[in-house]
DNA sequence: TTAGGGTTAG
């Protein structure tokens, strides 16, 4: 690619550009951007691009318009495009982007895989990973892997083959495991199941940030080391980490699927001491906690005073409790209630749980009541598939 | 060697 100098005078300007760019300024950006008119360096590739990066963080739909009027285009352009299209979960238009521009580089490969990765499509990533390996001949580097590890992570064995197979290729290649591939190449192994080959990467690790203790804590929580997952969480704040929500899920998570009830309502105060505030992922952990503790009348407070409108997750962790502790008098206060609020799409076993829990309490008529809803519920999905299945008609 | 592509959620 022909490299271009950069206009001197715009040199204070691209750094004030690059500092307010994570700082989501548009006002500053729009200024910037006047700015850089004025002086007509607009139509510098690089200077222009430097602006579509910081409105792609900002304001993708500036972005776009600034794309379309850009005099001169090159491939970190057209790879800026890609990544602000992934960002606002726009698969189809991201694909656009990489199928029509003219030349595609190791990035442009990788914001695509991300691209796909990102927004759930991860066997396509993994695919396109495929194409550009054998098909395009291309070398992947460090980016590239990470993204196709996110994708591994969610494809069960064959994830799990070819993430093994992606860090035999690293190890052999004498890479250094940064930050990113570390985490990724963690969580990976996590939710594959394989915790210790997670744990032996994460000791591996040289630098470690707040997201990669959060995988390794979820990771054993997930896996039925909530004792280990909290000492964790210790080691990461003696260090001078600064959790974040998700560490959080992670830490109430381990105090539930231990048993840890006192340690959990401590965790539980902590999320403000830090500043954050209660997610519903929090209250469900909390819910969850209490309830399998058989504390169900402390479960109930918790969904009664919580700030957010408790969910089908927050509701189906109370049910259950309901069910293993069998609290039927609990179950029948709120049974109404988490039916108003129950709709087809987001039913997430809630009907089944209903049903079951008024056979436990021998209302037969109530259980066959909600066993034809469920029914009912059952042919309407089924049409809708067969509906998919048959072009739309 | 400058502007772009990467990490955590029940």
């Amino acid at each position: 690619m022909q490299r271009h100098s950069i206009p001197f005078d715009s040199f204070s300007i691209l750094f004030t550009l690059k500092s307010c760019t994570h700082l989501h300024n548009l006002p500053l950006i729009n200024h910037l951007h006047a700015h850089l008119l004025k002086l007509g360096f607009n139509s510098h590739v690089y200077v222009a691009t430097s602006l579509l990066h910081a409105y792609v963080v900002a304001s993708f739909r500036d972005a776009c318009d600034l794309f379309d009027e850009m005099p001169g285009r090159n491939t970190v352009t057209w790879n800026t495009m890609i990544t602000g299209y992934s960002k606002s979960g726009d698969v189809e238009k991201a694909w656009g982007v990489f199928d029509r521009m003219p030349l595609r580089d190791v990035a442009s490969w990788s914001a695509m895989i991300a691209c796909y990765v990102n927004n759930g499509h991860w066997g396509n990533g993994l695919t396109l990973f495929h194409e550009m390996l054998v098909v395009e001949q291309l070398k992947p580097d460090q980016v590239t892997l990470g993204s196709v590890l996110v994708g591994c992570a969610h494809m069960g064995s064959i994830g799990l083959l070819l993430g093994k197979s992606i860090h035999g290729f690293i190890a052999k290649n004498g890479w250094v495991l940064n930050v990113e591939l570390g985490t990724v190449l963690v969580d990976m192994y996590a939710k594959c199941g394989f915790l210790k080959n997670a744990s032996r990467v994460f000791d591996m690790m040289q630098d470690r940030n707040v997201k990669s203790w959060t995988v390794i804590i979820c990771g054993s929580a997930q896996h039925g080391y909530g004792k280990e997952a909290l000492s964790m969480f210790e080691m990461m704040k003696e260090v001078g980490v600064r959790p974040n929500e998700l560490t959080f899920t992670g830490v109430l998570s381990a105090c539930a699927q231990a048993g840890l009830v006192e340690d959990g309502r401590k965790y539980f105060r902590m999320i403000e001491e830090y500043g954050l505030a209660p997610t519903i992922q929090h209250y469900g952990c909390v819910v969850d906690m209490f309830g399998k503790a058989g504390l169900l009348g402390e479960a109930y407070e918790v969904i009664k005073t919580m700030r957010l409108e408790p969910n089908v997750f927050v509701w189906c962790s109370f049910l259950s409790a309901c069910k293993v502790h069998k609290k039927f008098e609990m179950f029948e206060r709120v049974v109404d209630r988490v039916m108003e609020m129950v709709k087809p799409e987001n039913d997430g076993g809630v009907y089944t749980l209903v049903s079951d829990l008024y056979v436990l309490s021998n209302k037969w008529d109530d259980a066959e009541r909600v066993r034809k809803l469920m029914v009912n519920q059952n042919v309407r999905k089924a049409r809708g598939s067969s509906f998919i299945r048959s072009g739309a008609g």
